[in-house]
DNA sequence: CGGCAGGTTGACTTTCATCAAGGAGTGTGG
DNA sequence: CCACACTCCTTGATGAAAGTCAACCTGCCG
C-alpha cells in the first residue's frame, strides 16, 4: 500500500502547482505551510485555502488544478503518484471512503469561509480568521483554556488575501482588537488570545 | 440498482433540510430549483450553491447538513436512503469514483465562488452571475450564440444572498448594465444577453 | 550604517449598505 | 370593474465601512 509514496520538499515561496497545470500526483502535507489561490489578471488575489500538516492535496480523477499552490514556508509533502493512487482507490473502497470524507469536509470548510467572505465585517473576519488559526493549533483539548498563545501561519498580505480584505484593513482590525483587550499581538505573528469566550463573540457566529 | 429510489415533491418555499439536522436520504433533483444557505442570527444569508436540475444532495457517510436546504420553486427530487445507498457505494467502486468527482466539481465551484465573494465588484459580481446561469442554462453548444435570452432561477433577493450583496446594490448594477446595452432586462426575472462576449469582459474572469 | 521587507497609521475617496419612498404587476373582495 | 393590499422591484438621498495613497515605523541583514 504505502510502497508507492515518496517524500518531496519545496522551499518558502515556490510554487507547487499553477493553474491550469497538470499535476501528476497527489500529496498529503508532512510540515509546513501551503496556501491555495486563484488570481486575477490585474493582481487580485483570493486565498482558497490552507494547506497545514495533514491536509490533502490533489485531485484523484482530474489532470488539472483549477487554483494555485504555494509553499508559504518550506513544505514537505508526502506524495503518490495519482495513476497507482487511482487503481489503489479503486481497489479498496475504504480509501475511497475517506477521500470523500474529506472532499465533503474540504466542501465544508470552503462554505463557511462563503460566509465568511460574503456577509461579515472586517472585524468579524479578523476574529473568525483568529479562531481558525486557534483550533487548528491546538490540540481538541487545550480549546478550552482561558489564555491561550497561537502563532499565524500567515504574513499580513496572506490573511488579507484570505480574508477577502487589504493588509491596511487587517492591521487596524487587529490594532482595534488589541485596543479593545480582546487579543495582544507578539512580533509579527504572534498573538495571545486572553479570553477565547470574549473572542468568539466576535466572530459573528452561534454560540459565543 | 435503482429499486431503491424513490420521488419526492416540495412545494415552493418549503424548506427541504435545516442546518444541524438529521439528513437520511441522498437525492438529486429532478426539476425545480433549490438554495443551498446558511444564515447567521441576525439574520445575514449567503446563499452557497443553487441546485439545479441534475444537481446531487445530501452527504454519504454524514448524518447531518450544515446548511439549510430551500426549495424556491416546487422541487422534485429523485431520492435514496443514505444506508442502503452506502452500501451500494462500498460495492460499486465505479459509483463512488463518480461521488468523488461531483464532491471536487463542488469544491471547484465553491472556491469559484469565493474568488467573486472576495474579491469581485458589485458589477463583477452581477455579470458573473449572468455568465453562470447562461452557462447552466445553455446546451453546451450553444453558447456560441451572438444573442441569447435566459430566464434568472432566482429573484433579487437570492440575488442577492448569492454575490453577498443587498438587493438595491443588485438592482442598481442591472439597470446600469442595461443603460450601457450590455443587457436586456425582460419583466422580473428575464435577461436578454446580446452580445455574450461583451458581458464575458465585464466578469474580471480571464479571457473576455 | 543603509537598505529592505513587513507592518502600522493617517488623510482622503470610493463603493456599497441603509433608509425611505415610490412604481409595476397580481390577486382579492366589495 | 375598480379599489386595495401585497409582493417584488427600482430609484434617490445619505452614511458608514473598507479601499487607496502615502508616509513612517521596526526589525533584520549585509
Amino acid at each position: 500500500l504505502n510502497r508507492i509514496k515518496f517524500y518531496k520538499t519545496y522551499p518558502a515561496g515556490q510554487t507547487i502547482a499553477s493553474d491550469g497545470e497538470n499535476l501528476e500526483i497527489v500529496a498529503s502535507v508532512v510540515s509546513g505551510t501551503a496556501t491555495l489561490s486563484r488570481t486575477m489578471e490585474d493582481g487580485r488575489t483570493q486565498i482558497l485555502g490552507l494547506l497545514l500538516p495533514s491536509d490533502f492535496m490533489g485531485r484523484p480523477g482530474r489532470k488539472t488544478v483549477a487554483y494555485d499552490i504555494t509553499a508559504l514556508t518550506d513544505v514537505t509533502l508526502c506524495c503518490f503518484f495519482r495513476k497507482p493512487f487511482e487503481a489503489l482507490l479503486q481497489k479498496t473502497p475504504h480509501l475511497s471512503e475517506r477521500l470523500i470524507e474529506m472532499a465533503l469536509d474540504e466542501l465544508d470548510a470552503a462554505r463557511d469561509w462563503m460566509l465568511l467572505l460574503g456577509r461579515k465585517s472586517a472585524r468579524e473576519k479578523i476574529a473568525s480568521m483568529i479562531m481558525f488559526v486557534l483550533r487548528r493549533s491546538c490540540k481538541s483539548g487545550e480549546v478550552a483554556a482561558e489564555s491561550v498563545h497561537i502563532n499565524l501561519p500567515i504574513a499580513r498580505e496572506e490573511m488579507a488575501n484570505y480574508l477577502g480584505l487589504t493588509i491596511e484593513t487587517v492591521s487596524r482590525q487587529l490594532t482595534a482588537l488589541k485596543t479593545e483587550g480582546l487579543i495582544e499581538l507578539e512580533g509579527k505573528r504572534g498573538i495571545i488570545v486572553p479570553d477565547i469566550t470574549a473572542l468568539a463573540k466576535e466572530t459573528g457566529d452561534d454560540l459565543g
